[in-house]
DNA sequence: AAAATCTTTCGACATTTCTAGAAATACCGT
DNA sequence: ACGGTATTTCTAGAAATGTCGAAAGATTTT
């Protein structure tokens, strides 16, 4: 999957905005079966504008699908992207510390 | 380590700053000789006013330490914090995928 | 204490991001 | 086609962030 900086950054952004953490966090634990829309702002009591906005930008870098079940509007997280984000913080932000442990 | 999301958020913003990111990743490399400003500085190629707001950002969430060696400021990244990062995703992010895989 | 080097602080501006109400759109069941 | 529920788009103000030149602050060397 091996990402590359420029996109590292742009995911690890997403992430740093605690209400899309949220978010993602709640469709994490959803696993397969996901969230509607409707189902993650009662979970986290936030304007549906608001909401809408920041599933958007969270469909833009990849981290969350939506597939539309007749009214309703399923979010599911992309586990691959997640990885991707943990793997490249691993090869590439704790890389150093082994190599240099040993000077 | 256990970051809470709020702090969580804090940390991945951080990262989230492309600039930021090739600082962390700069510093990560050096491992435990670390770098001095003026070495980032060399490096990433970008105005010293503006490298010196992003370090102190770096600071203030705790990813970069910075130590006086006479004239010079070394810059060190700050391991742990990394590794909190990575566990936090990987515990909060990740977790739900193989419960529900057998779904 | 002045010079030289390294780094930060200040100040100002531009840009982006966040938030949310109101209106519009999408889809279904009738 | 109408009514109802779900969700997005529009719009806009507020807040946060990013950028950088110029001046100021450290620290050592002379």
């Amino acid at each position: 999957m091996n990402l590359e900086a420029a996109n590292a950054a742009r995911l690890l952004a997403q992430l740093g905005n605690e209400t899309r953490l949220r978010i993602v966090r709640l469709l994490v634990r959803a696993g397969r079966s996901g969230m509607t829309v409707g189902e993650i702002q009662k979970e986290l009591d936030i304007p549906n504008s608001t909401l809408s906005h920041h599933l958007t930008s969270l469909r833009h870098v990849g981290l969350v699908e939506q597939r539309r079940e007749s009214t309703v509007l399923r979010c599911l997280v992309d586990y691959d992207r997640i990885n991707a984000i943990v793997d490249f913080l691993t090869r590439e932000c704790c890389a150093g510390e082994k190599e240099r442990k040993i000077l």
